[in-house]
DNA sequence: GTCTATACACCGATAGAC
DNA sequence: GTCTATCGGTGTATAGAC
């Protein structure tokens, strides 16, 4: 966890209260205000500690944007990993994602992963390791069930995912254009090769 | 086209080659640099101008970014309502989809939609006619060769706009698992409803 | 129309005391 | 571990000359 390169100055302890503190603030303020807003001082002030502090247990402020990306991340792998081995993990999956999907955090996490190459590599170390989850699970479930007329689960896999984050970041902005359609949509999918 | 609120500043005029200019800088600099650096300094050194003449063609860094995006969505708009009419609606739209869609400058949109709200309005306009567009060439299609077993058009649209986005970022990031497949399908269904 | 100059706030990051 | 204090840089936006 802590493979930092730089040349070791003092840090505080990851895990410890602060440090998850901070990565709380961090995330309100990257959803409620957007990542222009999300400075040492803010966070520090959002939590209430002073601003030097933060720089004792993060090095930069971009090594604490990728510690709040993989805390999160981590954490939603485990839910889907959780899911994938339950009984009708097709459903869980599914309600998982709608539940969890912040589209304000992801826009902002997609925006700064233009910028922050190590934060790149968690954003696609999450996404191989979600759709793999995703792909397992619909390719056991179709095989039980008869196929589908032979479509890739991992087709399936991308288009459940694309349109999970296109419905969210819409019901956010208040279009609900053929939303209920593709709900409708995804559920005969469920229903048809996850029955209960 | 100029209905801002504001007490009236003198103003550059919109439309002059100053401001495309501006327009232009600022979304290279939003593509190539995140919008954390899109600073009136960084516009204006960008088209070789002076920081403060920016200020003369927009009231804020806010209206700049709107006006950028607007003129933006409308171009890609003009695309879209010609490829909706042209002999083979469901191709020239999916291809114009596939050649414009930058998922750098998108997120970048996206994010800054959550600060910024008429932005976030203009972003609503945006996809609101664009699906628009695709809903009716899709009905259209499916009508002529037979609807695909009743499935909604408007639940296609949103399924096409959320897998291209999927796909320019993945492909942005290195990623490729699924992309061949989900490319398969929706390639089968527009050699379906639009043979040619 | 375009310029120089500048007010004022806030940023990341560090030195060094306790 | 946590603090005060601060450096050097950059941001938005404006005043007012030409």
């Amino acid at each position: 966890m802590g493979e930092q390169g730089k040349p070791a100055r003092r840090m505080g302890p990851p895990g410890s209260d602060n440090w998850h503190a901070m990565l709380d603030g961090a995330e309100v303020i990257l959803r409620d205000e957007g990542h222009a807003a999300l400075t040492s001082r803010r966070v520090a002030e959002q939590i209430g500690v002073k601003q030097r502090l933060i720089y004792y247990y993060f090095h930069t402020m971009d090594d604490l944007i990728v510690e709040t990306f993989r805390r999160l991340s981590e954490r939603e792998l485990e839910r889907l990993r959780a899911a994938g081995q339950s009984g009708r993990p097709l459903r869980e999956l599914w309600s998982i994602s709608v539940q969890t999907t912040d589209p304000r955090l992801i826009s902002q996490f997609m925006a700064l992963a233009n910028r922050i190459e190590p934060l790149a590599r968690e954003v696609i170390r999450f996404i191989e390791e979600s759709r793999a989850i995703q792909i397992d699970a619909l390719r056991a479930a179709m095989a039980r069930s008869g196929n589908e007329g032979g479509i890739s689960p991992a087709a399936l896999a991308i288009v459940a995912t694309s349109v999970v984050l296109t419905l969210t970041r819409e019901d956010q902005l208040g279009i609900s254009c053929g939303h209920a359609e593709v709900g409708a949509l995804i559920d005969g999918f469920i229903d048809r090769v996850e029955p209960g």
